[in-house]
DNA sequence: ACCTGAACACCGTTCAAGT
DNA sequence: ACCTGAACACCGTTCAAGT
C-alpha cells in the first residue's frame, strides 16, 4: 500500500492555480491531470465529474472571501462604507467573480454583504419593508455595478473609438459640451462612490 | 455552375436559431453545420471561423435592437423612462444579451440608451461634468442591474433555501422584521423601479 | 482505496482536393 | 466560387481492469 499520489485538496489546489493564471477556460480536466502527472480518470475519483469541481471550488472561494467589515459614523456612511468594501472585495479576486458568476452562485457571494448591510439599516431605523428595499437596492446596485465592469472591461479595443462615437452627437440633440465629457474615458472609481452616495441619499430620504 | 447550398445569411440565420432555442453554448460549428445538412468547413467559407460568426451575430443582433424611446413631462421622468425602457429591451431579448455579453460588447448596446439619456439630461440643463456623471450612472444602474438578475436567475435551487439563510438572522444583530422580510423573494419589478427612482432623485438633487 | 488505458462522443480548425 | 473529406489537436465522461 502506496500512499496516494493526489488528494481531493490537491486537485482543488491545481484548479485553483489554473484558474487564477490563466482564467477560467483554462480549466480542463486533462490539463488539470498532466498538471498534476497522473491520468485525467484519477480526477474523477477524487472530485467527481468538472461540475462537480467546480462546485466544491466555489465553496471553497466563497469560504476565504470573508466579512465586510464597516466603519463610519452615521448608518448612511456604514452602508456606502459596506458597497465599497464589497466592491473591492469582488475586485481583489477577479477569477472568483468568473468561477462564482458561471456556476451561478452570484447570490451566495452576497449574503455577508447583504447581512452587513442589514445590519446597518436597521440601525437606522428604518423598518422591515423599507429597510429590505435599500438592503437590496444598495446590493443590486453595488454588484451589477461591478459586473458590468467586468463585461465593459472584457470589451476588445473598440473599432469605433468611444471619443468618435460623440463625434457627431450635437446633430442628434445632444449639448456639445455633455457630449464632450462622455467621449472621455470613465473614471470607474468616481463613478462608482458618486452613483453610491445618491442612490443611498435617494433611498434614506 | 449549381446554386449555392448555403450563404452568409443562411448560416448566420441558422445560428440565431440555434442560440434562441438552445442557448448560446449549443452553438457549434459542426451542430451548425448538421442543421444546414452541409460539411462543417462549408461554414468556414462563408463566415470564417466561429468568432467571426460571433462577432456577425452581435452586429445583427444589436442593429435590430432599435432605439429607446422617452416619455414623460419633466426629465426626471424621462430619465426614468429611458431606464425602464432599456431593462424592458435586454428582457425582451434574452439570447442577445448572452451573446453580447460574452463577446465583450456590451458598451456598444448600451450606446442607443446613452445617448437617449444625454439629450434628457441636457434638457434637464445640468453641465457636461454633473450631466456627464448622470448619464453614466443611471446607465451603469440600469445594465448592472440587469446582468445581476440575469446572475442571480441562473443560480441552481439553493441548497439553503432564501428562508433559511435569514433564519439565525436576530443572533448576529439583524432586526427581526428586516429578517423575515428579506427572506421574503425579490420583487424584481418593483425594487428596480424604486431603485432607479432613488437614484435619479439623489443624483439630481 | 486509488489509479491506468482504452474507448466513445463530442469540439474548432487547416488543408488539399474536387467541381 | 463553393463544397467535401481527411486529419490534427483538443474536449468530458464511462468502464473494465489493474494494484
Amino acid at each position: 500500500m502506496n500512499t496516494p499520489r493526489v488528494s481531493r485538496e490537491s486537485v482543488l489546489d491545481a484548479a485553483m492555480r489554473l484558474v487564477e493564471e490563466q482564467g477560467f477556460e483554462a480549466l480542463s480536466m486533462r490539463r488539470l491531470a498532466a498538471e498534476l502527472g497522473v491520468a485525467v480518470t484519477a480526477i474523477y475519483w477524487h472530485v467527481g465529474n468538472r461540475e462537480a469541481l467546480i462546485a466544491q471550488l466555489v465553496d471553497r472561494v466563497l469560504a476565504q472571501l470573508g466579512d465586510v467589515a464597516p466603519a463610519g459614523r452615521s448608518p448612511r456612511q456604514r452602508i456606502i462604507a459596506v458597497g465599497k468594501a464589497l466592491r473591492r472585495m469582488i475586485h481583489d479576486h477577479p477569477h472568483v467573480i468568473a468561477l462564482v458568476y458561471e456556476h451561478g452562485r452570484t447570490a451566495l457571494m452576497m449574503l455577508p454583504a447583504e447581512r452587513a448591510l442589514a445590519r446597518e439599516v436597521g440601525a437606522a431605523g428604518l423598518d422591515g419593508r423599507r429597510g429590505a428595499v435599500v438592503v437590496r437596492a444598495v446590493l443590486h446596485h453595488v454588484v451589477g455595478y461591478v459586473l458590468l465592469e467586468r463585461a465593459v472591461r472584457r470589451g476588445p479595443e473598440q473599432h469605433p473609438t468611444t471619443a468618435e462615437l460623440w463625434r457627431d452627437a450635437d446633430e442628434i440633440g445632444i449639448e456639445p459640451g455633455l457630449a464632450r465629457e462622455l467621449g472621455r474615458p470613465v473614471d470607474q472609481d468616481r463613478l462608482f462612490e458618486l452613483s453610491l452616495r445618491a442612490l443611498v441619499d435617494g433611498l434614506l430620504r
